[in-house]
RNA sequence: GGGCGAUUAGCUCAGUUGGGAGAGCGGCACCCUUACAAGGUGAAGGUCGGCGGUUCGAGCCCGUCAUCGCCCA
C-alpha cells in the first residue's frame, strides 16, 4: 500500500481528534487485536485487571493500563502471540452501594424487592452504565482483544468460583467460625482491609481510673474509645514493665460494671503508650482480640450489627448508639470520679470507602479462608525466582506479608455477587456443594433432611479476582488458551493491591493450575497531583482523563504521563503541561512528514535505503543515531522503563531528526528521500505502542508494506547501517554550526541575515554546503590556516570584527587553559595514574590532548588576528 | 514503632559499572528563515538537602541527621 499525499492535502497542524477515533474504528474492523493461541509463535500475555463495573477511567489507568497496552503492542511487532485480555470487575459493595442508593430514590429497598427482583435489577444497572470504563479505554487508545472480554460474574467464571470454594472447603481450608472482622454498620456489611481508609481525626484521649479489687492500687487507662470500655475483659501491661510487675495476675473493678477483670502480662503491650497499662477490649479491637486469644480472655460484644449497645452492657447503655454511648459513659465515668483528664488528640480513625462511617471491627459469624498453607507455596514461588516483582524490592513487601498471613474473612453480607454453595438444615446442619441439586443429595444422604436454605451472604469480590487469570482462559477446561496462555507473562498494577490481589492470584493459581499465573510483576507508579498530593475524589484533585482527551488528543496524554514514569519512583507527579508538550511533539512530527512527502522528486517505493557509497556525512550521522535509538527503545522497554523511551524516540525525532537532519537534506541529494522516508517509518514504529494514532496516520501516508503499524514489525537494529567515522564527522560539523550561532548574538545578526563562516580551503564541499546552510552563512575561503592538521571542520571560524572576535577566542582560550590545568594536575598526581585503571587514565590523556589541541586553535586564530588587524 | 522511597536550575525531572552536572517548562533577548509560532536560535540560571566516612577522585558507594511521601503495625 502507498500514499503519496501532496503537502496541501495534508493539514498544517495534526488534528487529533479526527484522527483517533477513525483509526481505531479501523483497527476494530480489521480485528488486529484479537489472537488465537498459537503455539508457533512465543506467547505474551497480559491478564487486564477488571476494573469495576462502577468505576470510571482515572489518571490511574494512565500509568498502569497504558503500560499494558504499550508492552502488548511493543511485543505484536516482536512477531509474538500478543494478547490483553480485558473484562471487568463485578464490585459486589460498591455495585449494590450505587443501585441500593437508586432504589431508596424510588422508596425502594434491597428487600422489598426479594432477592431475584434486585438482582435483575442490578444487570440492567450493569447493562446501562457498566461499559463506561470500555468506552473511556478505547478513547485512550486501548487495544485489548475485546472479543476475549470477561465479566467475573460471566457463567463460565461463576462455576469457575463455585468450584474453587467447593474444593477448598473439602480440603478444610474454608470454614465457618466467629472471628473479629470489619463491620460497615451503614452499609451492614463485612469490608475488607482495602475497603478502610485511615483518616486523621480530631478526637480525645480518655484516661480512665480502674481500681485494684483490693483497694491498694489504682490503674490508669488512656483510650480514644471510652464506651469500649463496657466490654473490657482485661487491662494488659508489658512483661517487662516494672511499675506494674507486682500487679500481674490481680484484679480491678471495672467502673459502670460490677465485674472485676485480671491484669495480664502480654508482650505486644508498648509501654509508652499512655500510662503504660491498656484496657483490652477483645470484642472490638484487633489488637486486644490477639491478646484475648493468647490470654483465654472472654469477648463479650457490646456493640452490634447496628451500631447500637447491646445487652451485654448494663441497661442504662443499652440500646444506645455507640456515639452516643460513648457521651453517656463519659458523663458517667466523670460522676464516678473515675475520669482522671481528657486531652484534645488527633488519631487514625477507620473510615469505610463505601459508606464513609466509621468502621466497627467486631465479633461475626462469617465464612473464612485458612491461608497458611496456601501462602506457603507462593512465598516459595518468589523465593526461587519463579515470580519477580519490578521494582524488585516490592519482592520484600510480597513475602513480609505472606509471612504474616492471617485468615481471610470471604463472606459478605451483599447480595450482587456470588453467593456461597453452602446451604443450611433446620438444626444447621452445613452442606457445601457445587450445585442446589447437590446439595439436597448430600443432605438426604448424611442427615437424612430434605429442606435446605441456602446462605443469603455473597463471596467476597476477590475472591472471583483472585481466579481472574486463569478463569478467563477457561480453566477448569484445559482450553488452548489455558495450555498455551498460562502463565500470563507479566502483571501491571499499583503497589496497594499487592496483597489483596496479586498474593491471592498467586496462591490461588498455584494451587489450582499447578503453575505462577505470571512470571513478574511490574509495579507501577502511583499519580500524584503537580504538588505532590496522591490523587483522590476526596481531595477533588483527581484530573478526568478523557477531558485531556478532548484537549491534546489520546497519544498526548500517553505520551505525557509515559515520559515520567521512572522505575524506581513510587510516584509520578502529575502535570497538564507534560500532555501539552506531547502534543507539540505530534505536531513536529507531523510536520516533519508533510516536509517529506514534499519533496519535489517524491518518496521512493519500497523501504530500502541506497547503499553506503551513496550516502552522505548527514545520512550517515542520522542513521547511526537512529540505530542507536533503536537499541536504546528496545533495552528500556524490556526493562519496563517507559518513561526512558519515551525520552529516547522525542530526543531523536525531536532534536536529531527535525532539528539538524531535516534541515541539512535541504541541501538537494539524491539520497536524502529515501532516508528522510526510512528514518521516519522507523521512528513512528518505534513510538507506536505508546502513541498508537499518530504514528499510525503518519505511517500509512509514508511508503510501507503491510495494512497498519499495529502488525508492523519492529525495527531491526542490524539492519540500519553505522558508519561511526561519519557520525563522528557530522558531530564536527554541529559544533562549528553552534559555535557559529553564537557569535551571531554577538553580532547583533538577524537569524535572516547571512554570517561569513571562513574555512580552510581543505574542506570539502559537501561540508561547505552543509555549514551554509545550518549556520545561514557564506563560505569563504581562508588562506592563513592551510598548515592545520586535523579535520579541517575544526578550523572553521566566523568572520567577524576584530573586537568581537578577541573576546570571544580569549573566553574560550580561558576555558581551555582551565580544562587542560585541570587534566595536567591530574595526570601528573602520582596516586591516579598509578590506582586509577589504565582504561581512565588512557582516555583523560586523550582528553587532555584533545583540549590542548583546541587551545592551539584557538591561540592560532588570535595570532591571526593580531597580526592582520582585519575587520569585517 | 518497623520497612521502603524521594531530596539535583524558580517548576517537573534525567544523570547508564564512581572520572568536573543535563533536558523540558517558566523567565530573558532576537526572529512569522515556506514542514511546524503547537515553531527556531542564543544567553542566563546549580555549595547535586546537611554533616562525616571510603577513594587518587563522590551527584553516584557507606554512615548519620533533617524534611517530604508511601506501606505495614
Amino acid at each position: 500500500m502507498r500514499t503519496h499525499a501532496a503537502i496541501d492535502e495534508l493539514s498544517k497542524t495534526y488534528d487529533a481528534a479526527t484522527v483517533e477515533p477513525r483509526r481505531y474504528r479501523q483497527w476494530i474492523e480489521a480485528g488486529v487485536f484479537h489472537e488465537e493461541p498459537d503455539p508457533a509463535r512465543p506467547p505474551f500475555v497480559i491478564s487486564m485487571p477488571p476494573p469495576n463495573i462502577t468505576g470510571r477511567a482515572h489518571l490511574g489507568h494512565g500509568s498502569t493500563y497504558t503500560s499494558m497496552d504499550v508492552l502488548t503492542r511493543y511485543h505484536r511487532m516482536l512477531g509474538e502471540n500478543a494478547v490483553w485480555i480485558p473484562g471487568q470487575d463485578h464490585a459486589a459493595i460498591a455495585t449494590e452501594s450505587v443501585v441500593v442508593r437508586a432504589l431508596a430514590k424510588e422508596g425502594q429497598s434491597r428487600e422489598s424487592l426479594g432477592r431475584e427482583k434486585y438482582l435483575e435489577r442490578v444487570w440492567a444497572w450493569r447493562e446501562q452504565y457498566g461499559g463506561e470504563i470500555n468506552d473511556a479505554f478505547r478513547r485512550l487508545g486501548f487495544g485489548p482483544d475485546w472479543k476475549r472480554e470477561r465479566f467475573t460474574m460471566d457463567p463460565a467464571l461463576s462455576a469457575a468460583v463455585v468450584k474453587v470454594f467447593v474444593a477448598l472447603f473439602r480440603e478444610g481450608l474454608i470454614y465457618r467460625g466467629t472471628r473479629l472482622i470489619n463491620w460497615d454498620i451503614k452499609s451492614q456489611s463485612t469490608l475488607s482491609d482495602a475497603e478502610i481508609e485511615d483518616e486523621e481525626r480530631d478526637g480525645f484521649l480518655w484516661h480512665i481510673r480502674y481500681p485494684g479489687e483490693d483497694g491498694s492500687f489504682d490503674v490508669h487507662v488512656a483510650t480514644t474509645r471510652p464506651e469500649t470500655m463496657l466490654g473490657d475483659t482485661a487491662v494488659a501491661v508489658h512483661p517487662d514493665d516494672d511499675r506494674y510487675r507486682a500487679l500481674v495476675g490481680k484484679h480491678v473493678r471495672l467502673p459502670l460494671t460490677d465485674r472485676t477483670i485480671p491484669i495480664v502480662a502480654d508482650d505486644s503491650v508498648e509501654r509508652d503508650f499512655g500510662t503504660g497499662a491498656v484496657k483490652v477490649t477483645p470484642a472490638h479491637d484487633a489488637l486486644d482480640n490477639a491478646i484475648g486469644e493468647r490470654h483465654g480472655l472472654p469477648m463479650p460484644s457490646v456493640i452490634g450489627l447496628d451500631g447500637k449497645m447491646t445487652d451485654e452492657v448494663s441497661p442504662a447503655y443499652r440500646g444506645l448508639d455507640r456515639f452516643e454511648a460513648r457521651k453517656a459513659v463519659v458523663r458517667d465515668l466523670e460522676a464516678a470520679g473515675m475520669l482522671v483528664k481528657t486531652e484534645p488528640r488527633r488519631h487514625a480513625v477507620p473510615i469505610s470507602e463505601r459508606s464513609g462511617d466509621i468502621v466497627e471491627p467486631l465479633l461475626s459469624l462469617q465464612w473464612f479462608c485458612r491461608m497458611a498453607p496456601l501462602a506457603a507455596p507462593a512465598l516459595q514461588a518468589h523465593r526461587d525466582g519463579r515470580l519477580r516483582f519490578v521494582p524488585e524490592r516490592f519482592g520484600r513487601t510480597y513475602e513480609a506479608w505472606l509471612e504474616n498471613i492471617k485468615d481471610w474473612n470471604v463472606s459478605r453480607q451483599v447480595w450482587w455477587g456470588h453467593q456461597l454453595p453452602v446451604w443450611y438444615g433446620p438444626n444447621e446442619e452445613t452442606i457445601v456443594a457445587e450445585t442446589e441439586a447437590e446439595a439436597h443429595e448430600v443432605a438426604l444422604r448424611d442427615f437424612g433432611i430434605a429442606e435446605l436454605r441456602r446462605d443469603p451472604d455473597t463471596l467476597d469480590t476477590w475472591f472471583s479476582s483472585g481466579l481472574w487469570p486463569f478463569s478467563i482462559l477457561g480453566w477448569p477446561e484445559r482450553t488452548p488458551e489455558l495450555e498455551h496462555w498460562y502463565p500470563n507473562s507479566v502483571l501491571i498494577t499499583g503497589r496497594e493491591i499487592i496483597f489483596l490481589w496479586v498474593a491471592r492470584m498467586m496462591m490461588l493459581g498455584l494451587k489450582f493450575v499447578g503453575d505462577v499465573p505470571f512470571r513478574e510483576v511490574f509495579v507501577a507508579p502511583l499519580v500524584f497531583d503537580d504538588k505532590g498530593r496522591k490523587m483522590s475524589k476526596s481531595l477533588g484533585n483527581a484530573v478526568e482523563p478523557l477531558d485531556l482527551v478532548d484537549k491534546y488528543g489520546a497519544d498526548a496524554v500517553r505520551l505525557g504521563i509515559l515520559r515520567q514514569m521512572r522505575l524506581e519512583s513510587q510516584e509520578l507527579r502529575f502535570d497538564e503541561r507534560l500532555c501539552e508538550k506531547a502534543r507539540d511533539f505530534n505536531n513536529k512530527m507531523w510536520n516533519a512528514l508533510r516536509y517529506a512527502v514534499s519533496l519535489p522528486e517524491g518518496l521512493p517505493r519500497g523501504g530500502t535505503l541506497p547503499p553506503p557509497s551513496q550516502l552522505g556525512l548527514a545520512d550517515k550521522w542520522i542513521l547511526s543515531e537512529l540505530r542507536a535509538t533503536v537499541q536504546r527503545v528496545t533495552a528500556a522497554l524490556d526493562r519496563y522503563e517507559f518513561g526512558i523511551a519515551a525520552d529516547a524516540v522525542v530526543e531523536f525525532v525531536w532534536y536529531k531528526y527535525c532539528d539538524w537532519y531535516l534541515e541539512a537534506t535541504k541541501v538537494p541529494s539524491e539520497s536524502r528521500a529515501a532516508v528522510l522516508s526510512f528514518v521516519l517509518n522507523a521512528a513512528v514504529r518505534l513510538l507506536h505502542p505508546i502513541a498508537p494514532f499518530v504514528t499510525e496516520e503518519i505511517w500509512q501516508a509514508l511508503p510501507h508494506d503491510g495494512q497498519t503499524i499495529v502488525t508492523a514489525s519492529w525495527p531491526d537494529p542490524e539492519e540500519i547501517p553505522d558508519d561511526k567515522a561519519a557520525a563522528a564527522r557530522y558531530e564536527r560539523l554541529r559544533a562549528a554550526v553552534t559555535k557559529a550561532r553564537d557569535l551571531r548574538a554577538e553580532l547583533g545578526l538577524a537569524p535572516r541575515e547571512k554570517l561569513t563562516l571562513e574555512v580552510p580551503a581543505a574542506l570539502d564541499g559537501g561540508a561547505r554546503a552543509l555549514l551554509a546552510l545550518h549556520a545561514h552563512a557564506e563560505i569563504v575561503e581562508r588562506v592563513a590556516s592551510n598548515g592545520f592538521a586535523g579535520d579541517p571542520l575544526e578550523a572553521v571560524a566566523v568572520r567577524a570584527p576584530r573586537g568581537v572576535l578577541a573576546k570571544r577566542y580569549r573566553k574560550d582560550a580561558e576555558r581551555l587553559d582551565d580544562e587542560v590545568g585541570r587534566l595536567e594536575k591530574k595526570l601528573s598526581n602520582e596516586q591516579f595514574t598509578s590506582k586509577a585503571s589504565p582504561d581512565v587514565v588512557a582516555k583523560e590523556r586523550e582528553k587532555l590532548s584533545s583540549y590542548r589541541s583546541e587551545r592551539e586553535r584557538v591561540r592560532e586564530l588570535l595570532r591571526g588576528l593580531e597580526a592582520t588587524g582585519e575587520g569585517a
